[in-house]
RNA sequence: GGGGCUGUAGCUCAGCUGGUUAGAGUGCCGGUCUGUCACACCGGAGGUCGCGGGUUCGAGCCCCGUCAGCCCCGCCA
């Protein structure tokens, strides 16, 4: 039906006979000569009617011509008049001059405009979602997910060199009471009965690795029933990976391979390996397990600095085990009050007591916390001159996120030196356990089939909240890529993780004794990642939301605008399934 | 589950202290126009002010509720 693509052609094209099909993007009519931009997914061309080139015909349906209309098209490839050039088009340099035209395809008034013009805005994200097709069309949707197919190839031949083979795990699964809410499908031949969409093919790939799979991966749909941001969908597809016979690195390096090349993809020459940082030490520099390593600009304890002249409240926070931490902002010193209210609001919302802050000026310190802080802390202080001092007292729980929130703010200030534009690190040594400061709980801190570190398993009955686990992150520029981890392959060491949960024994068979025997039938040793796929597309998209890198998203309340789900169904549709609507 | 912002023409928005007939740009329809490229110019049509209730002589504007979209907290092993 073709012969060119519409975005293709080139001065090297002029006097080519081609047979073009696309979108009306926009149409200029002169009054006997006609302009129409004609575009595919390859990009725009210009096509030009006139009477002395193109049938009678033409020129008629040409003048009728509505935007988003799908025309075939031939002519001749011509190059433009020098001064008719159009530098902005890719194909500014010739235009096709039409013989004939046909409507193939119809098109009504589109609700929202494909075609834009300069600085004018988009039509609103609900109906972007609800005219989703349309908003497609657009040149930057279709790049996004032209990356997005990209990463994907690169992804896949680059672990398929590696040796991992692909292999797909069931969408219909068992329930996982733990963990995020699942989606459930009720069965028609099994009354009473359901399956559960996976949250991810975390088990699956265990038990590959078990029937000696030896490295698996999969570009995996997952599925959870929980509440929406802008970069988390209720389903949403992870690079799921596992590999038999390897420690924490093994599994690192091939991770690293996977980001070098999909970075590579996008553009971007990264090296690998990747700095390591345990856990604790991201908090304690940084206050957060995926600190953005791109700017300096560390926490620092100030504790043991504080002096007799300190305000009360300091002295109280540090006595009844807190810490006085904070942060010194270059050139901050000359901040707006403006601005320093801002850190304030971060400081209230993480529930900390209250920003305080000093600023070292050439003749001194001023500010807010300079009677607070006292003078002999400020004197031992290496603070130089333009730098804003901004601390927060109480225990870590509360000054971590605090100071965390801070610091992503300060570090958006001009002068902030960025010391590189990609940096990548891993977080290691995670604890097994996280316990919640007010009701005491204890949980894992990922999920119960994470190894405890090697050098930590007496602790874990005589002290698991200082238990480390053979847990790692992959983080970039403050975002969480993804994460892994070796997995417990003694069933008894599995049964003594599911004790510290309080899973007793019954419930452990009946929840997860398909693993457990598993475990026991010969398991080799093995650990995997995952990485979140679509933030990554988002990233390296440079796009502003999750749903540009989707094609068909949902919304903050999961619905999906364009096709309508979800959606009641008929009474008998239930009955069918066993099942009677409360609502 | 909680908080915030938004909702006026197909689209993007304006609409004063509550006051006569709700406006603009763009798109759409009709007309003029042979080198435009957000073509230009002339004319026209187009409104459940998200929805429901209330206050008021009078509501796009104030109050209550509700729906939808977006952002955040909780949640997301």
């Amino acid at each position: 039906m073709r012969t060119h693509l519409c975005g293709e052609l080139r001065e090297s094209h002029v006097g080519t006979r081609v047979r073009l099909g696309g979108w009306v993007h926009r149409r200029r009519n002169l009054g006997g000569l006609v302009f129409v931009d004609l575009r595919d997914r390859f990009g725009l061309v210009q096509v030009s009617f006139n009477p002395a080139s193109a049938t009678g015909e033409a020129m008629q349906v040409a003048e009728q011509l509505t935007s988003e209309a799908v025309v075939l098209i031939e002519g001749c490839v011509v190059a433009r008049p020098p001064e008719g050039r159009n530098a902005e088009l890719a194909t500014g340099a010739i235009e096709v001059l039409a013989e004939t035209v046909k409507v193939v395809g119809p098109a009504t008034t589109p609700a929202i405009p494909v075609a834009r013009g300069k600085g004018e805005k988009l039509a609103a994200e609900e109906l972007r979602l609800k005219h989703r097709i349309l908003d497609l069309r657009r040149s930057e949707l279709q790049a996004n997910l032209v990356m997005r197919h990209r990463l994907l190839q690169r992804a896949r031949k680059a672990l398929s060199d590696e040796g991992f083979l692909e292999v797909e795990t069931p969408i219909l699964t068992k329930p996982t009471p733990e963990g995020a809410r699942d989606y459930l499908v009720p069965s028609r031949v099994h009354p009473g009965e359901f399956y559960a969409l996976p949250q991810s093919p975390q088990i699956y790939k265990q038990l590959l690795m078990v029937a000696g799979f030896d490295r698996y991966f999969q570009i995996a749909r997952c599925f959870r029933d929980e509440d929406l941001r802008a970069d988390r969908q209720p389903e949403f597809t992870q690079i799921d990976i596992e590999a038999s016979f390897v420690a924490p690195d093994d599994v690192q390096r091939f991770v690293e391979r996977v980001l070098v090349e999909l970075w590579g993809e996008a553009g971007h020459d990264i090296s690998a390996p990747f700095p390591r940082l345990a856990w604790r030490d991201a908090m304690e520099r940084f206050g957060v397990d995926k600190p953005d390593l791109r700017f300096g600009v560390e926490i620092a304890d100030v504790s043991q600095a504080v002096g007799e002249d300190a305000a009360p409240f300091i002295r109280e926070a540090l006595g009844a085990g807190g810490r006085l931490r904070a942060l010194s902002v270059p050139g901050a010193a000359e901040a707006s009050r403006k601005e320093i209210d801002g850190y304030a609001a971060i400081v209230k919302e993480a529930k900390a007591g209250g920003l305080i802050w000093a600023r070292r000026t050439g003749s001194g310190w001023e500010g807010q916390g300079v009677r607070a802080l006292g003078n002999e802390l400020l004197g031992r202080l290496v603070a130089k001159p333009g730098e804003l001092v901004l601390a927060v007292v109480g225990p870590d729980h509360v000054t971590s996120p605090a100071l965390h929130g801070v610091r992503s703010l300060a570090v958006r200030r001009p002068g902030i030196v960025r010391l590189t534009d990609h940096a990548f690190c891993w977080i290691v040594d995670f604890p097994l356990f996280e316990t919640d400061p007010v009701t005491g709980i204890r949980a894992f801190a990922h999920h119960p089939f994470t190894s405890p570190h090697p050098d930590d398993r007496d602790r874990l009955t005589t002290d698991p909240d200082r238990c480390r686990a053979l847990h790692y992150d992959a983080v970039y520029n403050g975002n969480e890529l993804g994460s892994g981890s070796i997995r417990i392959t003694d069933p008894a060491m599995q049964a003594v993780v599911f004790e510290l949960l309080g899973i007793e024994a019954q419930d452990q068979q009946r929840r997860f004794g398909f693993l457990l025997d598993a475990l026991a039938s010969g398991a080799p040793p093995h650990g995997g990642f995952a990485l979140g796929f679509d933030r990554i597309v988002m990233l390296l998209a440079q796009a502003p939301s999750l749903r540009d890198v989707i094609a068909f998203p949902k919304t903050t309340a999961a619905r999906a605008l364009f096709e309508g789900a979800p959606t009641p169904v008929s009474a008998a549709d239930l009955e069918a399934l066993h099942l009677r609507s409360l609502a």
